[in-house]
DNA sequence: GTGGTCTAGACCACC
DNA sequence: GTGGTCTAGACCACG
């Protein structure tokens, strides 16, 4: 269970590792039950700052993400895969209104975004078909 | 050629201002030629610091967008409109394909995909033309 | 006599009508004796602010290339080609000297440096012949 | 690792910063990876305030230069080398071709200005011998 | 009047 | 500790 750090990028490291849990959650790579990495370790692995580990730990508890398992560490809470599935929908279809918004804002027309929207699907399509 | 600043917006004021500004040229509200409000003025229309204006103007000036004209103040350049509308096309560019990566990452396969960014589209023109 | 001014460069405006001014002196457009433009006309012609014009013949005053004739104007005076010439010839020494130490700052070698030299003053040839 | 600021010179104190850090990483004291001095520190060194080096390492991340890495400052990216040994050929190359248009613009012929230049790289080398 | 630069010091999020 | 943003006010050159 490795997890890749963008120290460059523009999103909070800890928000990163936020991220990444819950994509592996709605995954299923990591099931309900499952013990997730200790803070000491993940901050070892990804080379970074316990507190910033300890931070997007608890914020996942905040969630009910995860949850302590007395003497054994965090585990993956039961409704973690609904949740992680919910909020990873609800996040998409978010910015997809909030693009669609700007572009609008812009003067694009419907026609020229609807082509815009196909243009890049196909690509992304393409994309996914290489790798 | 009033700018409207939302000081609880999570983009910086200054950014705020760049956009705004991008945007009236992009839509041929300001053309060519034209002068911007000066330093002073918008900051004082805006009720923001003149620091913060400047900052906005130097970076539009670095974008080529305007530059200045000796004494009398900062004007949009021949090549703005160009500019402004290719950055917003690319910008809304990027965040669609963004979106769609992330889409995919999380799972979510072609068709549902495409059923959500349907929705949204026909959702946001009800509201177009409500409003 | 028409003087170009750009309000977009970065040379401010008075001194563009000092070299312009010196430059059409240094070959003999104007000679000692003539009278240049009043301070009125010239602002008017150039669609520039009348102090400009007044600072900057006063600089020129200053170093001796104009100087007033009673209730005619001003006139270029006798060492003014002499000046002139004789200015140019150092500022270009000047800027010369300053590129060359820059280039060899940013760690060019001779051969590089000649080469570059050599390069541009080709190009300046052809365009110069083209024009 | 320290910058040399001159208070007096007309070059603004945010760029005398740039340049002397492209110039360390064109040189390849600095490479990609390296961190540069914290705003904080650097201003304190070199006594100047931290506002004005935020300026100028704001405007080095704008071209490139540098990046953040979130919490640990800002480093020299992979690409700076590259970009700063171009840019500033390029920027020798502009002003030698200025220098030559100024003196073809003077009336000065090939023989004079070829002369001149010649004279200068003799100068410059015979100072680089004595240093 | 214009913009350009700088100082001094504040607050914030993040690590 | 780091950088990012903003305020408030100063001084300058230029027109």
């Amino acid at each position: 269970m490795l997890l890749r750090i963008d120290e460059a990028a523009d999103l909070p490291i800890y928000e990163q590792i936020m991220r990444q849990m819950k994509f592996l959650i709605a995954s299923d790579v990591l099931t309900p039950g499952d013990l997730v990495p200790s803070v000491r370790e993940l901050a070892k692995q990804a080379a970074i700052n316990p507190t910033t580990v300890q931070r997007a730990y608890q914020r996942l508890q905040d969630e009910a993400v995860i949850c302590r398992r007395r003497g054994r560490g965090l585990a993956v809470t039961p409704e973690a895969p609904d949740v992680c599935r919910t909020q990873r929908l609800e996040m998409i279809r978010r910015r997809v209104r909030q693009v669609l918004e700007e572009a609008r804002a812009s003067g694009l027309d419907d026609a020229e975004l609807g082509e815009l929207v196909q243009n890049e699907l196909v690509k992304s399509k393409q994309e996914e078909a290489q790798s």
